[in-house]
DNA sequence: ATGGATGCAAAGCCTTTGCAAGCTT
DNA sequence: AAGCTTGCAAAGGCTTTGCATCCAT
């Protein structure tokens, strides 16, 4: 690790192998509170936006993606082999991951119809999810307007 | 639509009409500024939280959804008989959009797979547009960590 | 009248940045 | 030494909300 950022010109710093750890051990969909939670919790002399410059960095490295569900806080997720995309319940706000090889397909197609270079694809799936079907109606019947 | 609105419990005003009547004149991906600046320019006098509340009030009874980049900002689209995805430009940051019926397929296996019951989709291809290829590799030369 | 709608100003929230000091290399 | 990093505090930038007032029904 220590290399590979040497190679692209970053340094490797206590505070930083430290959060790249921990965001490696967490799981997908971490937010910059989330993982600075942890990183304090490991040393409390940390300091936020040292967490929130190296997870862009992670990202500028190619490391992770950040995610954005809407929800009004970025998140990011570990960059692995198995692209996947999300069904988001907006109910309950549960995400499920899911492999999207088969949806990228037509997207790749497409892509090439209009000239574009695909690196990346987000799919998300907003629905409601087993257990919130049953909440679907009484939902829409929302007043108010804030 | 003020029928339709009166069914759902909301009331027709002449700010809203003319919020409404903005937004759908507007092409896709509006963002509240944008609308607001439209709106503004007919009526000097409506509020920016009143744009933003209809933009809302859009959403919850269906005739809109919210999309976001992950540029910061919210947009807007109306919610149309064909749903479309992105191919989002890194660099310039353009949007072309594209017709997913082909990457939904998939998706609603996968759902089903789930026990999910699918709403809406998001989807979008992070990429370089043509005329951005060529500035691809100096983009990932980028340094310093702010 | 009654309750939703509006405008303004003020919060809220998360994301970014300026700086001086501290560490890698 | 040179330059990337860090922490803290302060900005930013967009989204929400409190409230008194206004207006549609």
């Amino acid at each position: 690790m220590r290399e590979f950022l040497r190679t692209k010109g970053f340094k490797m710093t206590q505070q930083r192998e430290l959060i790249f750890r921990s965001f490696f051990e967490l799981g997908e969909h971490i937010s910059v509170d989330e993982l600075y939670e942890k990183v304090r919790k490991l040393d409390r002399s940390v300091g936020y936006s040292t967490v929130w410059r190296n997870l862009k960095l992670i990202c500028r490295v190619g490391l992770a993606q950040e995610v954005n569900l809407g929800d009004g806080v970025t998140r990011y997720d570990r960059v692995t082999r198995a692209p996947h995309g999300h069904l988001y319940c907006v109910k309950c706000k549960k995400l499920t991951e899911i492999n999207i090889a088969a949806a990228i397909d037509p997207l790749q197609t497409l892509s090439r119809q209009n000239k574009f270079v695909p690196e990346g694809y987000k799919i998300e799936v907003q629905g409601y999810c087993e257990s919130c079907q049953k909440e679907r109606d009484k939902e829409s019947r929302g007043r108010k307007t804030h």
